[in-house]
DNA sequence: GCCTTAATGCAAATATTTTGCGTTAAGAAT
DNA sequence: ATTCTTAACGCAAAATATTTGCATTAAGGC
């Protein structure tokens, strides 16, 4: 009698991880990125992204169902960090490093058009996704300064007050967030004396 | 000899404005609308609307280009305030009611398929348009407070640390901002005694 | 009422998306 | 290592969506 691996509750992997497969995944996102950074946004087609993938099209609409959906996911693994943020001595320093950078990057034409990818999908997850990498590296910041013995400062505070006011300026305004008016911001975490 | 009406500087209009061309505007408008209620967003497509509205596909894609663009055009349209701010008789009970309200709408699933309608659009001012209705809804308390002989507050700093962080939860997180949250932001704008 | 031409409708041409089916290769079991 | 099962892929036909050329309609100006 034939016995379903269904049955079996501890069921490892039912999805591709090996070889071909992730070969394919990182040859479209290649393509997207490559025809992406042409072409100066828009116009760019699931068939053009293939064909430049060595792929046929139909591979791409099975796996990642339309074009905005394979966007946004290419748009968040771009967003994910390959890096903790610079360790500079002390928290205040740490984190007005890391919201200028971030501020500089999320400005940038290439941050808004992937800010733009992941929130123009209807898959839901992603955008929370991408406020997580933020949160992460704002607890790593403040893991260190708890490990120094500082005083770290309120996660949420910052998001609401300082990131959030960038987003905002960067997805709903033409003008571009500063140094200058993010350390504005910033003063307000870190009140100067 | 021919005059060409391009000599003309004081050219008066040249984009129809009348009958016809507004009746459309307005079908396909309703068709989006009506057909964005149901269907649970997205699989929405042009010849749907059209359909629906009694107009060729072709006059869509002549006068909008694509979907998106349409959806985005539509979104504005609905964004767009229809009357200013309930006046309460206070400055601050009339902003706690505009940004009480302003949260639960922007909050709802037609409102956050609204903001990703505007922003997924790469045609540049609309989202500064969204954030312009809000600025003028802020603009408009304000000039009452100021007839009444009250302090105004700053529209900046309301922008920036009430609107902004509701938007950004609304977009980023699955959290909806609640009115006890909305009312914190705000008592950084109005100390409590 | 007449003239000019922007905006639309229609239909053919083109491009994209979906789908059925045979083939390839990952992962598990032998 | 070899075999087995089946998820993921390629191919090509079918279905859908988008673009385009040309004829027609109707604003807005005279």
């Amino acid at each position: 009698m034939l016995r379903l691996p269904e049955n079996d509750v501890t069921v490892k992997e039912r999805v591709r991880i090996g070889g071909r497969s992730a070969r394919i995944q990182s040859a479209v996102h290649d393509a997207v990125r490559k025809l992406g950074a042409l072409s100066t946004r828009n116009q760019i087609t699931v068939p053009q992204i293939a064909a430049e993938a060595g792929v046929t099209p139909s591979t791409i609409y099975r796996r990642w169902g339309d074009l905005s959906a394979l966007l946004a996911d290419v748009a968040v693994a771009r967003l994910r960090p390959i890096a903790d943020p610079d360790d500079t001595g002390a928290v205040e320093s740490d984190l007005r490093a890391f919201i200028e950078q971030y501020a500089e990057e999320m400005s940038s034409p290439v941050g808004q058009a992937l800010m733009r990818d992941v929130l123009s999908t209807s898959r839901q997850g992603l955008p929370g996704a991408c406020a997580g990498f933020t949160c992460d590296h704002l607890t790593t910041i403040n893991a260190r300064a708890k490990a120094r013995g500082e005083t770290p400062f309120d996660i949420d505070e910052v998001i609401d007050h300082v990131v959030a006011p960038i987003i905002y300026r960067v997805l709903f305004s033409d003008r571009i967030p500063t140094p200058d008016y993010c350390n504005r911001l910033l003063d307000r975490i870190f009140p100067p004396a």
